[in-house]
DNA sequence: CTGAAAGCGCTTACAG
DNA sequence: CTGAAAGCGCTTACAG
């Protein structure tokens, strides 16, 4: 079973000399077959092809991207909220896609929302010289990647734009999103609509709350501060805030969350009170199984895999040599009516 | 903005070498320093620091790895079934939690239960020379990796154990878990209990039909045939089957379920006959909102993160040079009641 | 405590 | 078409 590696000392991996020396050849011959360069003997090659083989040869790249011109390591960094959750994983599945399709390794982190972990895991990526980055931002300020950027390596965000940096990124389009969603409940008749919203120092809560305000303003109806909470971060408050919403005199008849977790949150309340079905109500951000719940809840989805094949695209583009002005692209957002959504006022 | 930079040239980097000559010491103090080695002057590394400051600069790890005795990369692949699902992603947090830790950074790669793509990524993540690789694998036989575990490369197999290698493993007790689920069914007074499974040639597919065989062994209870289908594909076909269970002359009273998107399946056949308060269900695997639909999904979950985690553990302690048997790590897996589990026979 | 030389495994730039 | 020498950015092994 170890036959094959049997001319080497456990423990050591074959170099391209030792491969030049099974085949009887000078280590350049070697290198130009396995980087498949016109011009070698065909005798030659194949003597070489079999030393390969025999020893298990892999080239390694560290030492080819070392003395390389272009420096390229084959590889890009891609840093996200939580490769955990649903949305940063589905996006690194999609730039993963993309990059394996060019020969490229994908070196994947969580941010956490940490600023800090931001500085360390952007240093961490730019000592292994990767080719490029992509990031969901965490930090308030990206004037610290600014020397990474004129040393060469492309940045291109994904979820939130950068913030002090001039770079390529990839946005859903939460406030038109939004607002096209509020509008439905608006034309349904509802005229008091709930909205929950996430952490004020997220763009994307920042934008989805100026979609609900911007949507309610072309009515010309007035923003109720009883009936609008930022800062939700949790499921259980979700639900406490619909709790006092409801207790109100005169409670909302709609509700519109920016965010998942809160979404579900709603519902608990919501049936809790038993009024999930006497109650509309429309979330940001898709989720697994919300069509088997009663009703089904509607959302405004995000194409969550399309932003991550559209920021890997930019990269690339970016690597073969693009060298024009900074691009922001939006992709939209969709509305899935599933019942929730679609409960007119009672 | 770009001041801290402006001694270079746009697009290259810093090298040991500008920091030395910028400082006025020689590359082996700027080594020193970069690593922390004792003995050298304070004043020397204070000027060395300011220069690393001043240039941007970022130690070069390729270099680093390439001269190094040990040769380690400080980075570890993680090739997952579909980074993209829950099941992987989690495995891949956990993962990235002890790497980084120890300032080690992760590879990732689908194997979509591809082979081939797991030849050709083990061989491209060995050419990126990492330090080991934890792997969820996807082909009948692993001992085309040899020559890498020869090499030095360790290997920790996550989900399914490795075929014709010996390596560590971490496993989740399917067998077990399962059985101890349909016994609770049987302990109902359940005696026609459907099994609907995955695709046989998966590992785990096999193991949790064999513990409902187990279950059912137990108690002297014939295996029905009408009521067992593996290589169940898809949410639709599990839909399919149940229809069909259910027309049967004698249909099952129970259903267990040997993968999540197959237990969602049968809750919206079920749903469809409204007999989900009817016939029981116990499904493998959790899934986000079990507990919101009605009644909740009683399931055996697995601890997913737990199992990520110990992977790494177990190939850090290899790294760290732990040259002791193989070994076998089984995760216990728990059952959550949440409702559909503890129908009674009706 | 500090530094000059050699070498990791490749590719580059030249010769022949 | 093939190969010997130099060098990528570091660490190692020695001197001083």
């Amino acid at each position: 079973m170890f036959d094959e590696a049997a001319d080497l000392p456990t423990g050591s991996r074959a170099t391209m000399k030792d491969v030049a020396s099974a085949a009887g050849v000078s280590l350049k011959t070697v290198s130009r077959v396995i980087n498949q360069e016109a011009n070698v003997n065909e005798q030659l090659a194949r003597r070489v092809r079999d030393a390969v083989q025999q020893l298990s040869y892999r080239p390694n790249l560290k030492a080819r991207s070392l003395r390389r011109l272009d420096g390229r390591s084959s590889t890009i960094g891609v840093l996200l909220e939580d490769l955990s959750n649903p949305f940063s994983a589905t996006i690194l599945r999609a730039i993963e896609e993309v990059a394996t399709a060019r020969g490229v390794s994908v070196l994947g982190g969580s941010l956490d929302e940490s600023p800090e972990r931001e500085r360390r895991l952007t240093a961490s990526m730019s000592s292994h010289r990767v080719d490029g980055i992509i990031l969901a931002p965490a930090s308030p300020s990206h004037e610290f990647l600014a020397p990474e950027q004129v040393a060469g390596t492309p940045f291109v965000f994904v979820d939130r734009p950068p913030i002090k940096l001039n770079a390529d990124h990839v946005l859903s389009d939460n406030r038109d999103g939004t607002a096209r969603a509020v509008e439905r409940l608006l034309d349904l008749g509802h005229q008091r609509i709930g909205f929950l919203g996430d952490d004020e120092a997220l763009w994307t809560a920042r934008e989805r709350y100026l979609g609900y305000e911007e949507a309610l303003r072309a009515r010309a109806l007035a923003i109720d501060d009883d009936l609008v909470h930022l800062n939700v971060h949790s499921m259980a408050a979700a639900s406490t805030l619909v709790d006092g919403m409801l207790a109100l005199d005169d409670p909302p008849t709609a509700i519109f969350t920016g965010r998942n977790i809160l979404t579900i949150g709603v519902v608990r309340s919501l049936r809790h009170h038993g009024l999930e079905s006497r109650i509309a109500l429309i979330g940001f951000d898709d989720f697994p199984l919300a069509d088997l719940l009663v009703p089904g809840v509607s959302v405004v989805a995000q194409e969550v895999a399309l932003i991550g094949r559209r920021a890997a695209e930019l990269l690339f583009n970016r690597l073969d040599g693009d060298r024009s002005a900074t691009q922001r692209v939006v992709v939209s957002t969709h509305f899935i009516p599933r019942g929730s959504g679609e409960i007119p006022p009672s």
